[in-house]
DNA sequence: TTTTTTAATTGACCGCTGGTCAAACACTGC
DNA sequence: GCAGTGTTTGACCAGCGGTCAATTAAAAAA
């Protein structure tokens, strides 16, 4: 009724992202619209723009987050008691892992064509990709080809966007998922 | 006008599939609604439901072509003079370079989730992916792993989906393409 | 030839989408 | 108390996929 809501109800950036995230999250990006976050936020979805310019902004702020876990999961691997070579693996297997346990995210980190943000994404996803291909470098006996660590990256990301949709979580794909990885090592030695 | 038009100029199933094909092709599927058809055909979009139940249908009619013009070219990889490693390197090439000269289309083959066609267009995925297997068999000296042939698959698939938009045809990555396959074919070894 | 039947086409209509914006209100500082 | 600023609303826009009664042209039956 009235058009501004009292101090205590009022709408706050982290608010938006925490209900559209969860929204987001069980039905991905093109199934949920500003109208059903705005419902569910029990606000008109008129006000959801004056926090952020539009559908796609507020989509890649919910997947910044999702940037640094990936990148903090890449480090990471580089860690641990295990030898180079199961680190490797172990890094191949887990990007997978995150892929396909964060389908929605990774729809829109790495496969949307969002032609709106698609300078800020490229660029976080440029960033991934460097983060990945040093690690994965630091990992080899030998030096690489970069265009191989290319290629593993394409493999890897092939792997994440086909079993996208078709499977519901990473467990239900993982043997298949251990094999490509150690394909795609093959490809790299 | 009138709500039925001169038989010289009534409404084809080829006519809608022509038009609509060119406009598909040039735009992709997101970008091309039912009504742009109907304009371009000098229709209402109405008219367009008589001839297919819906969008999908309409656009895995186009792509249906597709498949076959993909499930020729990997047949034809299995005949000429070379040898069979050259020959199967330019499978692996030509699946790229038709996902990359064929943009809009390989998007509905390989890449589109809808939940109305899937049992259509998945089934012909399957049989295009089948001759793909049975060919690079065929075409290896060693008896190949079933799920390293899908491995190659799957990274095949990744090159292209990847390069889908960020590049406009195959020529733009055909560098990068050559350099992909001799990593998938390291994989089959 | 005239009448009836059938096949196509239209366009209004539905519920939805992303996005804009003037107006209305709550809060803050004076 | 009052002016100014920050937020929210809801009507509105253009567009979407899809449906359907009404209307007309062509084909079949009389």
């Amino acid at each position: 009724m009235s058009p501004r809501k009292t101090a205590s109800q009022e709408l706050t950036r982290e608010l938006i992202l925490q209900k559209a995230r969860t929204k987001f999250v069980e039905k991905g990006f093109q199934q949920v619209s500003m109208r059903n976050i705005a419902k569910e936020l029990g606000c008109s979805h008129g006000a959801i723009y004056y926090h952020f310019k539009n559908k796609a902004e507020l989509f890649y702020a919910i997947v910044e987050d999702d940037f640094s876990i990936l990148n903090n999961l890449i480090e990471e691997s580089i860690q641990g008691p295990e030898d180079d070579a199961t680190k490797l693996s172990n890094l191949l297997l887990r990007f997978i892992e995150f892929g396909l346990n964060h389908q929605s995210q990774y729809e829109i980190m790495f496969m949307v064509r969002n032609t709106e943000v698609d300078s800020l994404s490229q660029e976080a996803a440029n960033l991934c990709y460097q983060k990945f291909a040093q690690t994965v470098q630091s990992l080899s006996t030998k030096q690489l080809k970069i265009i191989d660590v290319w290629s593993a990256f394409i493999a890897l990301h092939g792997f994440v966007s086909h079993y996208c949709g078709y499977v519901e979580r990473f467990d239900e794909a993982e043997l298949a998922a251990k094999s490509h990885v150690q394909f795609i090592i093959k490809g790299l030695h």
